[in-house]
DNA sequence: TTGCAGAAGCGAATTAATTCGCTATCGGGT
DNA sequence: ACCCGATAGCGAATTAATTCGCTTCTGCAA
């Protein structure tokens, strides 16, 4: 009778897990160093969160090295992916499709970063050149 | 000393919201009937949570008929905005492009999609070639 | 008009997420 | 061996989110 647990990393853990994915294994007071650039919590709570998270298996740490040193268990990309595939869901009904078009019309990307999208569609396309050139032609 | 409210609508809020997107003014009889073929929650679940929404100004309600309608407060497409900027910022520091291109690499989608893609962002490009043809095509 | 089914509202209970105070422990320096 | 600052752990408090039971109200049909 009451709320269920989030399938994802929540805010505070996300930004934890950031961190540790940027730097790789920290102790406990780098991680909050990190944190409290942003939050102005205690140091306690960055441990506390630290234990929860150990609990839920989001971090491992090593206890041989003192202080103890964390490491995120799982995957930046692997994240990422879970959450945007949650989000394509509960967002745009499933389709990555509506959400990639969505982003780049509101985002206003660089060139640069048009270009690079590009290319990696026509990679990921299967006969790119062919449909290229039909294309131009129109169709 | 405590959790703060989450600044996107939560998991159920979503679900009313896309409803009442999808279907516009809505009964809470009708609404609850959406929802509950996910989640078996009870009748006065759902009009608790209007009542919620309705204070947090998520929806508005028009109490002229009986029984009263609710319809969204906040369109689908600025929802989704909202959403996925803080999205891009928590997830991936920022850079749209890197979000798309993930999504683009770990979804799959289909070749017309690309397609689509593709024409959104040759559109998108300030001075590309392509566009005039874009151009001459759409409209 | 009265009765009844469905609608609306209220308050309280439950669980998740986050926070911190306080205690205990560790290790290096004196 | 002892002190001290930093580290680790524990339990409890706080707020958000979600859920429902129970009461009251509304409009219609008999």
């Amino acid at each position: 009778m009451a709320r269920p647990a989030s399938t994802q990393p929540t805010e505070v853990e996300l930004r934890i897990l950031r961190k540790l994915w940027e730097s790789g294994p920290c102790t406990a007071r780098e991680v909050h160093n990190a944190l409290t650039a942003d939050k102005g919590t205690n140091y306690s709570t960055t441990v506390k969160m630290l234990a929860v998270m150990f609990e839920k298996r989001l971090v491992e740490r090593d206890e041989s090295s003192f202080p103890m040193t964390f490491i995120a268990a799982t995957g930046q990309e692997e994240t990422r992916q879970n959450v945007m595939s949650e989000m394509i869901q509960k967002l745009y009904d499933g389709s990555a499709k509506s959400l990639v078009m969505q982003v780049l019309s509101s985002q206003k990307a660089s060139k640069t970063d048009l270009d690079e999208i590009r290319q990696l569609i026509e990679q990921l396309e299967p006969n790119s050149a062919v449909r290229k050139r039909a294309k131009r032609q129109g169709t």
